[in-house]
DNA sequence: AAATTATCGCACTGATCGTTGCGTTAGTGG
DNA sequence: CCACTAACGCAACGATCAGTGCGATAATTT
């Protein structure tokens, strides 16, 4: 979010304030306080005058996005256990778990009302991911869909659990997400239970 | 939201002031105001004094699920047109139109970040109309699939692609999805017109 | 090491929000 | 038609938010 047209200085302090409002963000959406996440109670929680969340944010919208892309797209390594089935059912399960958490949840419901980029923020890196294991399965030689159905078949069902009911979002779930997915393609039928590695 | 202890009145022009409101909040955030939607601006747009919205609603989240309650209820009849398929199909289709409108969108956004139980509210008739339809086709001999499957299959694609994703839901689209879900069920082999491929 | 400047803290101000007490309007039932 | 009372409008009041000018701090460059 910083701006590109001036020197940028992401030195020690300017990274300690952002970390500290960061962590404020995620602490008071945490406490189900999602209703009431003005600048000055962030300010108050992360220790800082708000003068600087005005500064450098203006906005929660801008705020929330920006605490949004940061977390939504580090961890979450891309899995390569040799087929494409074991690589999706080990990928959406960690998706699954990862939504399940009430925290990014509330992070999450929170971006989504910043507008419609805030959604996309959300699940860009998702996609991202989801490409990487496709583009893996055909380097091995195999065939993969395209990213859009994976993700509307896959992410979509996972997403939607976690957002719209109260069910909740297994792992195990997740895993028959994938095989009956599987089954849907036209000729995916190399192996139906390849699951470990080697 | 009214107090059950008391007598209520849905007089003329409590129900006026109502309706007002309801339409000031889904103008104010077709426009873009999600962020600035508070009680005082409903009040202004809708013609209304503050502290009524105050006494009546309390908070923007409460009166956001109750537009979106009142919203995402009416409208909308369950298809009966004699098969399983041709049924989810046209329900389906009709649903991805809806939530293709951008304001509706809108109010699904600022519902969701009112709290758990703001995204339930918004498909929470959607689930009643689907498993009505699944009860139309076991109550002509058919077999249905659950209620949570189907959800999963279809509504959440539907819902992905309007809340976290920037590509469109078109009709044709979902009526895909229907063809492909039900090609996964086990006995689907008894519907004699699977499907319909304009 | 010194100069430069991005970044932050502080004090202050106008605007708006959330709430309460009280009087008025208008549905509801006798 | 009349009493009753739920619901609304009005006018105030703290409290908090959003924004601005200025000085201090610290990261970066020379």
């Amino acid at each position: 979010m910083a701006d590109s047209s001036t020197q940028v200085r992401p030195g020690g302090r300017s990274a300690k304030v952002r970390a500290a409002v960061h962590r404020a963000v995620a602490e008071l959406l945490a406490e189900e306080e999602a209703e009431t996440l003005t600048l000055p109670a962030v300010a108050a929680r992360a220790g800082v005058h708000p003068t600087t969340l005005y500064r450098r944010w203006g906005s929660t919208a801008q705020l929330l996005t920006d605490v949004a892309t940061s977390r939504f797209s580090d961890d979450l390594v891309v899995p390569d256990s040799g087929s494409l089935a074991g690589d999706l059912e080990r990928w959406l399960a960690d998706v699954a778990t990862d939504v399940a958490d009430p925290d990014t949840l509330a992070l999450m419901r929170a971006t989504i009302a910043t507008g419609p980029a805030g959604g996309c923020a959300c699940v860009e890196d998702r996609h991202r991911q989801l490409g990487a294991i496709l583009r893996h399965e055909v380097e091995r030689g195999g065939t993969a869909p395209e990213v859009e159905s994976a993700a509307d078949s896959l992410l979509g069902p996972v997403y939607y659990r976690a957002v719209f009911t109260s069910e909740p979002a297994s792992a195990d779930w997740a895993r028959g997400l994938v095989a009956t997915y599987l089954s849907t393609l036209p000729q995916s039928s190399a192996d139906p239970r390849p699951t470990d590695t080697r």
